[in-house]
DNA sequence: ACGTTAACACAAAGAATTTGCGTTAGTGGT
DNA sequence: ACCACTAACGCAAATTCTTTGTGTTAACGT
């Protein structure tokens, strides 16, 4: 269920939010994934089960929210000097991170809730911050969304789908044909 | 949850299946995808809802396994005479399949549930006897692993987070690349 | 044919989800 | 600063889903 985008985001309701954040993220730390439900949830941040249904539909969209929420504030991608070492060091940090287990779990969550434009949104945005960072530096630079089709895309895919993530030779290969 | 393959095949089990599918393809053509329910299907089927927990563990894992059963014995794929005409008809008629509503919805219960693999084992089956076909014409054959790098995952990644299914012309392009 | 046990039925207990209605507190207008 | 409006929340009852313990059935091996 997409997460309704409150159309008065005033004091209370910020509150709120926060509360059930944080309440999810230390449940989430405590007892993990499928340990927790959304009452537990509801009680953790001090306010009523119903609250968090008719926000925010259902455990699964509220912990991709609370995922994608802590993804944005990441610090901006290592500067290594080229386009291709910026790319590479990312992108392996990247497929680390969303082949943990926690990983998995969000993207689980992230596809069966109905915020994947906002991954893919998220995960655009650093690409572009790259490709800027590049351009300034002189290097000529592929599209973000061609970055995504040629490295991303079958990374992720294996992730979900085959034996974990793809090694670094590999990597290498997709992203000197994307660059190339 | 993992589906349980069962050790005792034999006529029991094997009915109750038969039963339980037959139930849950009616209800999700009669009722849709977000209106059935474990215990609707269990009295559909004429079993109780724990069997149903028990052997299948949730809606989820039960809707991809039904799904994942209807996609097997499908026809194999049609045969235009040459690799690349192979390909891109199947794969046009594959995207077009996982990026209709049930497709997706399908989609994202098989990756909810674990069952992934056999997804995965399901496409490189497919791809398999196409390359088996054009290698007996004499043609030079690209691994199944690398199509599904160079075309499928780009695919697929767009239909589950970006803007639908890629264009013909796209898909095209990718072919291209991976063939030659 | 017989013993073994996986798979199922039943039912009760427990947890999650939905829903109606009253209340609180942002929001916008005066 | 005050007031009217209503989105968002609290509360609690009703419903539905899920788990679990126990007994029974029937598939499988010998």
């Amino acid at each position: 269920m997409a997460i309704k985008t409150s159309l008065r985001p005033g004091g209370r309701s910020a509150r709120v939010q926060d509360s059930v954040h944080q309440a999810t993220r230390a449940l989430l730390a405590e007892l993990g994934r499928d340990a927790i439900s959304l009452p537990l949830i509801a009680s953790r941040a001090g306010v009523t089960p119903s609250t968090l249904y008719r926000r925010w539909g259902d455990l699964s969209s509220l912990l991709a929210d609370v995922s994608l929420a802590r993804m944005h504030p990441d610090a901006d991608p290592v500067d290594t000097g080229s386009l291709r070492g910026d790319l590479l060091t990312w992108s392996e940090q990247y497929f680390d991170e969303i082949n943990s287990v926690p990983g998995r779990a969000m993207l689980r969550d992230a596809v069966a809730s109905d915020c994947t434009n906002r991954c893919l949104t998220i995960l655009l945005g650093q690409l572009q911050t790259i490709l800027e960072r590049a351009a300034s530096r002189g290097e000529a630079t592929p599209s973000a969304e061609h970055l995504v089709d040629r490295v991303i895309a079958p990374g992720v895919f294996r992730i979900l789908f085959g034996e974990g993530a793809p090694g670094e030779h590999e990597v290498n290969a997709w992203m000197d044909q994307a660059l190339g």
